[in-house]
DNA sequence: AAGGTTTGTGATCCTTTCGCCTAAATCTGT
DNA sequence: ACAGATTTAGGCGAAAGGATCACAAACCTT
């Protein structure tokens, strides 16, 4: 029998781990502190705080900059901040439309990074990890830092444990084994962990964007598919599998049209952009410029551009309002196309929530456009790949010099 | 700054904390347990489970049981029970058409009960908190042990920080501040942790129910209204204010009728005990006698009876095809009407989830009656009253007979 | 230049678990 | 019945880690 928990046989060992943990993190959400703040912030002593800063600082990934005088009394107190190149990720996006790439430091920093346009339709398997592979030999040519691990963006629903994507219907993919492609292609044993768009979307909302500091959100993200994501109590709503999230394809309108999924009706077939694009006129291939081409024609007066933003609009609310009676999230946020027409149909959302929510939840809830734009997804496979590392930053102290890289072929 | 996580500032203390935790926790949810069991489960050493349980045993949270032989060899270990007196917490429910209170031990066993049938209808807040005074005083006449919480299971959207009721149409209440007016009742400064009446089924579905074991459950429970709640990874999906699990008011059919809370088509008006009985051509308050004989007439096969049942079952289907789409559940608790309904619309739900869900969370997801019937949300407000104690038993090691009584004014 | 304030540094102490040894209790095989 | 194997309890010292405390250093204010 095994007690389950998340403090089960816990020793001095733990302490240590979770106290290197606690600084590592601090720094890489909240960027970089003083000595003294992370003893404020963290309740440890001063001396503790020297410790493992110490060691932290010999293992590589921190630096300490010699002090900073700042106008108040006292003795200054060097600043901590995380070395962006003790410790980096391979972060990967594949959209619909783009695939992008981009190698991360520690702390959140950007060290490279390549997106290249794809046209639209299925695309094989083969053809976009190759792609993919090109992408990263192109990034590693230029930065040479100790790769700790890998995230994947995927617009699909996958499988967290192996990164089987079981099903990505903008892509065309079914139950493709994205993870061992990948580990393949890049010729590496790194963790790669791949997550849906969306999801990660989030994740990156919550550390760097709109979502700083809140701790229950629900993220909407409207590309040619509409992707969700969710945080609450500060954790990911993963699922058991890591499928969660999937609000696009919530029975929305039990008399709509089919989905791409299978299913009829689906919230997606209502708020998505074939839906707004359809209803204003256009072909519901037209993208992000027809996109763009609707709004224009909705401030120049178009009826029919006004009538398909304010369906979306309208059914955007409807299905908003459920998943806030459902979740109780602080704050939404609007990600992708959704952000964009966000300000033409605030007043249609905010009416059906008004109508629609429970009284309590919706007192209390905000809704924000994303800040993050489309590196959001990106974004958050670092952060995903990141993890390992901020949960348990020990595991590197001590594998001191440990860069890895991968096999050039 | 404030670093923000589950572990900031650990010490040693901190260890014993969470290891004193972890003992009793898995002592609570796993029943008794011998020391080496203990060992195993924790992976700490026998002499440091020797240290924290001879301290739970010296402040009286459990017993130690001089062996037991099992037939293998070696030396016979101690079986460490739960004390269900050395601590106790008051449980108290308040359901539409009833309302009970009970006193339960650390270990999960229930010491006392008592339960009142009341008539259905708007029930006055100072009626129904006098009426639970007056159990509670009955309650505590039999049973004299330190009780250390109390917890308030109610069929409404509860604020967790302070136990108001924002709203609980079914009794006709409107940001009624339970949780003072019992404080005030019960003459007691001990803590009372007020919840939703289905988030704290799910809890006792998680803890001693058909749901042991799984992290990742959503439990959908129809009484007069449709409550829900869920727990992912572990723990009680809450929200930001603990509103959330409000899944009876998710929009489900735009063309719907009107539901109490003030929206219309709310998944409730379609899958509720109202809706269920309106369609059999039943009065919508037949209550529970109504709903046994539409089970008694479809099984004799009355239309109008199978009719109901299959608008029910659709419904059902396609609102858990979107939970299972966002949530990605292990497992769907069906508690109370739906529970009781279940076998008769089982391929209902079944066939719709299989068109509306996606194919990897479905593939996943199982679909079972609750186990624990009627008392499941009593138990919950136990499991909650208690959780203070299990998540740190050393805040009442030391403070030992600290024997707190309710005033019996 | 003197005093106050804040912080770094280092030695020592306290807490908690681990490791190891011996003793005890049970089962198994002869 | 008795010896050996197995498993666990009990107790003592070791190890790890942070807390505490005293002192020195660096800065600001007057």
């Amino acid at each position: 029998m095994r007690i389950h928990g998340t403090d089960v046989g816990q020793r001095s060992e733990t302490v240590r781990r979770a106290n290197l943990s606690a600084i590592v993190r601090g720094l890489h959400e909240h960027g970089p502190m003083s000595r003294s703040e992370l003893v404020a912030a963290t309740g440890l002593t001063r001396s503790a705080i020297r410790g493992l800063v110490g060691e932290l600082a010999g293992a590589g990934l921190v630096t300490e900059a010699p002090a900073v005088r700042l106008g108040t009394p006292g003795r200054p107190s060097p600043m901590v901040r995380l070395n962006p190149h003790g410790a980096t990720v391979l972060a990967i996006e594949i959209l619909v439309d783009s695939i992008a790439a981009a190698i991360v430091g520690l702390g959140g920093e950007t060290l490279a990074e390549i997106r290249v346009d794809r046209p639209r339709g299925h695309l094989s398997v083969d053809s976009v990890v190759a792609d993919l592979a090109g992408l990263t030999r192109e990034l590693q040519a230029s930065v040479h830092d100790p790769l700790i691990g890998i995230g994947v963006a995927v617009a699909g629903v996958v499988r967290r444990s192996d990164g089987l994507v079981s099903m990505a219907p903008n892509l065309g993919w079914v139950d493709v084994p994205l993870g061992a492609h990948l580990a393949r292609a890049l010729g590496t044993t790194i963790p790669i962990a791949v997550a849906n768009d969306a999801d990660l979307g989030v994740l990156a909302e919550h550390r760097r964007g709109a979502a700083v500091g809140v701790d229950d959100v629900l993220y909407v993200s409207g590309e040619v598919g509409v992707g969700g994501g969710a945080i609450t109590g500060g954790v990911p709503l993963t699922g058991v599998a890591g499928y969660g999230g999937e609000i696009g394809h919530m029975p929305a309108n039990p008399d709509g049209v089919a989905c791409r999924c299978g299913s009829t009706g689906c919230w997606e077939t209502e708020v998505g952009e074939g839906a707004l694009l359809t209803l204003a006129g256009l072909p519901s291939d037209a993208g992000r410029d027809g996109v763009e081409a609707v709004l224009r024609d909705a401030e120049a007066g178009s009826p029919a551009a006004v009538a398909a933003l304010h369906h979306v609009g309208r059914w955007l609310g409807i299905g908003l309002a459920g998943l806030v009676n459902l979740l109780n999230p602080r704050l939404v946020v609007l990600g992708a196309m959704h952000g964009r027409i966000y300000p033409f149909v605030r007043a249609t959302i905010e009416a059906e929530i008004a109508t629609r929510a429970l009284p309590a939840p919706r007192a209390i809830v905000r809704i924000v456009p994303a800040s993050l734009g489309a590196d959001a997804p990106l974004l958050g496979a670092a952060e995903l790949a990141f993890e390992p590392l901020l949960a348990d930053p020990a595991s590197r102290v001590g594998a001191r010099d440990g860069a890895i890289h991968l096999a050039t072929a």
